[in-house]
DNA sequence: GATATATTTAGATGTTTAGCTAAGCAAAGA
DNA sequence: TCTTTGCTTAGCTAAACATCTAAATATATC
């Protein structure tokens, strides 16, 4: 799967958009985020690995606790693409690297 | 379903991704799309119109084809969209309208 | 080390989705 | 108006996905 895919398909979820509007706001941890959801903690643990495997996130043990952050780095990539596909570049693929 | 819901839906597929990188080219017809492709003809036109429905790209008849565009616009507000996730906004919800 | 708390993993289930084939609809031309 | 061409709609299947409950793992505390 490619880096582009998996965060698209991240992306398409609203649950995990939202964990994303939160976790904008600053760190929390898993329980803090299933907190704010009606949906189970296994649930809401499975939309966190999703968007860390996305590289969208990334976490980091603190005693008992999981705190999860947001990767603002991806965000950009993701801007630059739609930058990149409003410009006037040739189709290719996914992959395209470009004056890089 | 939001507006942002069925943008992102759509784009979470990659062959309707790479759809949009071949309109982006320029204006094509169905047949020449799923020319491109080795899915089917059908396959093909159900992207379409899961395109279309998210409105990112538009369809208008020329005689016996259909042509095809790419709705630049609706591209504009996502960029946005990003522009906005890492600005310094508040949570809100999918369709917060901000100083606009 | 036993127990409590925080979170993830495993397994099951209902729903969504991408793909197919077959049938339908619309325009063009005989 | 019958046929051909271009494309979509309908109906189906198999795979993917979101969700649940139950069990497992890891850390902290007693």
């Amino acid at each position: 799967m490619t880096k582009q895919q998996s965060t698209f398909q991240a992306l398409s979820d609203p649950t995990r958009r939202r964990i994303l509007r939160y976790l904008r706001e600053g760190d929390l941890t898993a329980g803090e985020i299933a907190a704010k959801f009606t949906i189970t903690k296994p649930s809401i643990s499975h939309h966190l690995s999703i968007l860390k495997q996305a590289d969208l996130i990334s976490d980091r043990r603190s005693g008992q606790n999981i705190v999860y952050s947001l990767n603002t780095t991806v965000f950009q990539d993701i801007l630059k693409w739609f930058a990149d596909f409003l410009g006037t570049e040739g189709p290719g693929g996914e992959g395209q690297k470009k004056g890089k």
